[in-house]
DNA sequence: CTGTTAGCGCGTTCAC
DNA sequence: GTGAACGCGCTAACAG
């Protein structure tokens, strides 16, 4: 069925490895041969066979992609990312979804799924137990982490502490004394450090400006706008005074409080300021004033560095920072001067 | 460095046939060399090459996926459940997005890309063109479509005519008479039909209802909340009355028009009514009454199909309409008797 | 510049 | 129930 490297060879007149040659653009083939090869392979409707090159060389050709989810948005826009640049240099993309940052047991894939079938992994706000680690860094091949730190390998992400200082900030900037949190890291993240860098970074600011945590105005959700209406709801219901600010580890939280409050009367900014970190596709038409950044740039310049280091640059695989920016929008306001109070 | 079947085989003194059939459960192996096999190779930390037994089998135990896009809500839904379906039966996913409908030349995949890398293929709501179909069809390999059909091969999908039926019908129910209609399709995509479905259906809804279509109401999109904000925009800023009710090709689409409604302090749905399709992440916060669909289920049945051909069940692989149902919350009412007019 | 020759690691007849 | 041997399609030295 399938036309091998052998029939174009006999066909073209040629030795197997010379059209192997001409093919792969390599040097030491006449420009006359090598045009010959390509218009036989051509006429012929050779393909190569992935399996057979990949035993043979002990490359793939293919980069695996292991994310917590695909179906929100960091994860969708990083890959779309990732995508782009691997297809553009002839690799394959494989992708493992874990359907949920899952406990325990069931992640046993690095062992058997990464090795002999990828040349380099690219692993999505994920955090790796040290044993998994081991088994990754001992396979030898190129790692990298997109969307947060993950101990021992490189990475590219945005400084979370930064940003989420950044958007703190702002909102103390314009006169907010009660600032509550909706933050990521309801569960089991293992070492994915990010939803911590992030609080920390919030709590820190908040004692450097001299303004009291309210426990009861953090509370934890898993980063999606359902969280988000949960958390609010669960502000919104504490008795006593109301916080006039509240910070959200995602734009998708802050989405969802943004609607909760809406549905309870509370008006955004008024009454109310919202600020978030991503700035989602719905955070522009909503309004929502946030942390901007750019995942598709993470997954591109992450795949360009595993490219980098599988082409032989040794160390184009390092920690990288991307840009973010404090997009101001219109959920967010000064506080009114409390008249009452 | 990795260790090889022979490696093994040599250590349980037996012959590489018999490692190979302990390890894939075959046949004609006592339980206690089987036993034994698995022993050791579990102590070796033998992993088989994907490389060589492709070689070998002709079969790669991976299915492609093909996407237009994968940071979009349908796509990574339905990603996710064919991703987990695929990895519990042990085949690997390959990703292939085209970062948008594109147009023309730069979807010359099919013959390169397919070959001998996969065992099956999954489209999603892609329209193939003519020549690709042939293409995909000749290499024989079980092909399937999925949120959408696709002339010429078998998928899964919800009957998009019904169920913007269901959504007019809807709003034509609760006393609505002017009703504008946002849809999908503005942009080149081959003979994918969903656009075009939804909107014969409303047209014939809407007529069948003795009600007019005003062109200028209908405005065209590209599935996205941006898209849905411009087109509302382009709608509320006509002159004379407005429509009291918008129905949209899509959840994104609709929020948009929410989004932008607010924006210019029409009430939603006191002064509008907008309902969408899909049942987005953000429908039921946002209240936005719509068509619900659920793509991961697409997803997983679609994979399950492909894997009983590839299992060797023949017609496996058929239509099949997924289930969908009309969800009623706040962004629909009936309309405000009109007092002036 | 080009051809020859080994394997790469595993599945798969066949004999035993 | 088990083993020997061949071949899958291609790359990678080496020769020439």
């Amino acid at each position: 069925m399938g036309v091998s490297i052998d029939d174009v060879a006999a066909r073209a007149q040629v030795s197997t490895a010379t059209v192997s040659r001409a093919l792969r653009g390599l040097p030491r083939v006449s420009e006359a041969t090598r045009a010959k090869v390509l218009a036989v392979a051509e006429s012929m409707g050779y393909v190569p066979s992935p399996s057979a090159s990949g035993l043979a060389s002990g490359r793939t050709r293919t980069v695996g992609v292991l994310v917590p989810f695909v179906d929100r948005w960091y994860f969708g826009h990083a890959i779309e990312g990732i995508d782009q640049v691997l297809r553009d240099n002839g690799y394959n993309l494989l992708l493992f979804s874990l359907g949920g940052y899952l406990h325990g047991q069931k992640r046993s894939f690095t062992e058997s799924m990464v090795r002999k079938q990828i040349d380099g992994l690219l692993v999505l706000s994920l955090g790796l137990s040290d044993e998994e680690l081991r088994q990754l860094h001992h396979t030898d091949i190129p790692l990298m982490s997109v969307g947060g730190p993950v101990e021992g390998c490189s990475g590219v992400y945005i400084d979370d502490a930064a940003a989420a200082t950044m958007a703190t900030e702002h909102l103390i900037g314009l006169g907010h004394r009660r600032i509550g949190y909706l933050h990521g890291g309801v569960q089991d993240e293992r070492n994915f450090r990010v939803p911590a860098l992030r609080t920390v970074a919030f709590e820190e600011t908040m004692s450097r400006a001299g303004l009291e945590l309210r426990p009861e105005w953090m509370v934890a959700g898993d980063f999606t706008v359902a969280e988000g209406v949960r958390g609010a709801a669960k502000i919104f219901e504490l008795p006593g005074e109301l916080p006039t600010a509240i910070f959200c580890g995602s734009d998708e939280m802050a989405l969802g409080v943004i609607f909760e409050a809406q549905r309870r009367g509370i008006r955004v900014p008024e009454e109310l300021s919202v600020a978030g970190i991503d700035d989602h596709d719905f955070s522009g038409p909503a309004g929502l004033t946030t942390i901007a950044q750019k995942p598709w740039e993470h997954g591109r310049a992450a795949a360009a560095m595993v490219l980098g280091e599988l082409a032989g640059k040794k160390d184009s695989v390092r920690e990288r920072f991307m840009p973010f920016e404090l997009v101001v929008r219109q959920s967010t306001a000064p506080p009114r001067t409390s008249v009452g109070a």
